[in-house]
DNA sequence: ACAGGTTACGAAATCGTTCCCGTTCGGGCA
DNA sequence: TGCCCGAACGGGAACGATTTCGTAACCTGT
């Protein structure tokens, strides 16, 4: 039952109605063994009899601790960033530590002044996370406390004692190679991204060594990339492709690149995936319903998030963050697009 | 310049450091008048030689606000969550507040546990966003203060005392349907979504009372609607329409829609916008990359988000939160698709 | 010179916890 | 019996701000 008075109950006023003193009733909160069976006994009836809660800021002003981190996106409408979110708000979620959101749009300046507030309300973390964004960054910023935990989630970071979180990009190409060569598919294309992007290189190295580790050799003339991850540049370059080259299957750095590639496929009267299988990158929402329905490398976005979000957690529990670069494994979303005919059991 | 120490600079620090009391540190710190102009600035001076901030927790316990708002959402990867959060986002940080980002997956429990833990954080105002999720919602939890102010985003609410926001749903279709009357085009379809989405009776409301507003009735037969939002069933139903009836625009109630109805007016050897023009809602990312790029209604999310945010804001500083449902007005997006040729200018 | 009114500043209570000690009490043991 | 020890509980000082109120000092007009 909830209390009668308007104003909430404190400490103090379970202590009163309890009989007992303040320190005893916040031991009982705290779980500590130090006080007996039937105290404990009545000191809890108080509490849910007067719905006592306790004041997180008056806790946290004592403690110096504030149960929350911060997480600071560049793009909070980027296509990665709501799967990243989720991930580090289930994990803050168990801990019972909550998630305060900034938007820093990219620009340092309004950054800084994120960081300054979220000093003063004395977080515990930071994560700071761009979602694959372009170009790395130096360390965010100065005037954080040294032993402020901070991590960068989806983001690059120049700085070699910072701790960040990737998707394993060499590991999902490897995977795609795998699935192709396993579905019985000879000679397979590589259609990449702009090279600006971190990823891309990650990715063409997966290609390669996942096609050597498989006795084949990666053929360069097989190999292209597109200057943007528009649909129409990758449908002018898989045309190109399809007129200059011989393949059974592309494997394409992502899903937007993958729908150019299958137009263009089409386009050339290949049918998909019986002339030539497709596999794309992301598992982006689209992809699940295109015709036929796009294989691909799907990105460990949730995964990453959680995963940031409970090394955050430890660091604020005294294990220290370990700097580098931690690589979370995608995984292969098998669809039409990829599936020969025949090869199924 | 930063503080030498390693501990942060307390009030009682800098009070001591200008040879000041506590309580007029305090005083410049909230600008009040009540000191003079020599100390005013000597006490400036040591709080920005120290690098003095304050301590947000110990404020928030005296004055019992903690300056943070709560999003608590049904689903943060929802396609209208990430610009509804921006808008609140950026409301609240122009007011100095942050925001907390609570996930409740839709379950009553997880959002019950995180409204404890937000009121124990004494969090100033909530947020409730679904994001046009299908089926109304009751009082959101009992437990918590009467005073609290809170507001529904982008979610209907039963409860006639609550306060929502919602987009002009009905003003939408009415933009699309001025602009195809506009256009030059004389009998205009109309795809509707699954009737148990509230915006659908809306917007199926705004485009008769468009219709008649513009001196033409509106055609029962012309009017469709499916189960679902998928491209595919639109295919279906658009394919139907075509063989049955004659109109040269549909308005469709969704962009996933205008997509399936696109490739069936395509496949029908109809082409868009010369024989029929296309206008979608919602004005999703790959609305502009479409062949032809669609027009649609764009909804007004980010404004919502800031006017929820200001709302709540204007609430928590005493001006009293005003119930009812209030209407954004949406735009609208004109592209290709039903730009008729010779009616330019 | 004196009543009355500002102005500028400080003392101290308060917000609701946590946590370090101190005290009391009862029992085990030589 | 005397001594020591552990268990159980309470006192009270922080934590770092805000805010009320008190009080000097100074002005102002007659």
């Amino acid at each position: 039952m909830t209390s009668t008075g308007s104003q909430r109950a404190t400490l103090h006023d379970v202590a009163r109605a309890a009989g007992v003193s303040v320190s005893t009733v916040s031991k009982v909160m705290n779980g500590r063994r130090d006080v007996g069976p039937e105290v404990r006994q009545r000191v809890t009836d108080t509490i849910d009899q007067l719905g006592y809660r306790p004041n997180a800021m008056a806790r946290g002003l004592r403690t110096r601790r504030s149960d929350s981190i911060a997480l600071i996106s560049d793009d909070l409408e980027g296509i990665f960033t709501s799967s990243l979110m989720r991930g580090v708000e289930n994990a803050a979620f168990r801990a019972h530590v909550s998630v305060i959101l900034c938007n820093s749009y990219g620009q340092r300046s309004l950054e800084e002044m994120h960081l300054k507030r979220l000093v003063d309300k004395r977080v515990d973390g930071l994560i700071f996370v761009s979602g694959n964004r372009v170009g790395a960054r130096a360390e965010p910023a100065a005037e954080l406390p040294e032993d402020l935990p901070r991590l960068f989630l989806y983001e690059y970071s120049t700085d070699p004692a910072a701790t960040s979180i990737l998707p394993d990009d060499a590991g999902g190409a490897g995977l795609a190679v795998a699935h192709l060569v396993g579905s019985g598919y000879e000679r397979i294309a590589f259609l990449n991204g702009p090279e600006q992007w971190e990823a891309t290189a990650d990715r063409l190295a997966g290609f390669r060594s996942a096609l050597q580790s498989h006795g084949r050799h990666a053929d360069d003339r097989l190999i292209a990339h597109s200057d943007s991850w528009s649909p129409e540049e990758a449908y002018t370059i898989t045309s190109s492709l399809i007129a200059r080259e011989s393949f059974d299957a592309i494997f394409c750095a992502s899903d937007e690149l993958a729908m150019g590639a299958v137009a263009a496929l089409r386009d050339a009267g290949l049918d998909v995936p019986t002339d030539v299988g497709v596999v794309g990158f992301d598992d982006r929402a689209f992809a699940a319903h295109q015709r036929p329905p796009l294989s691909t490398v799907a990105l460990p976005l949730v995964e990453m998030g959680e995963m940031a979000g409970s090394m955050l957690l430890n660091a604020i529990e005294g294990i220290p963050l370990r700097s580098g670069t931690f690589r979370v494994p995608c995984s292969l979303r098998v669809r039409a697009s990829s599936a020969r005919p025949g090869e199924l059991p």
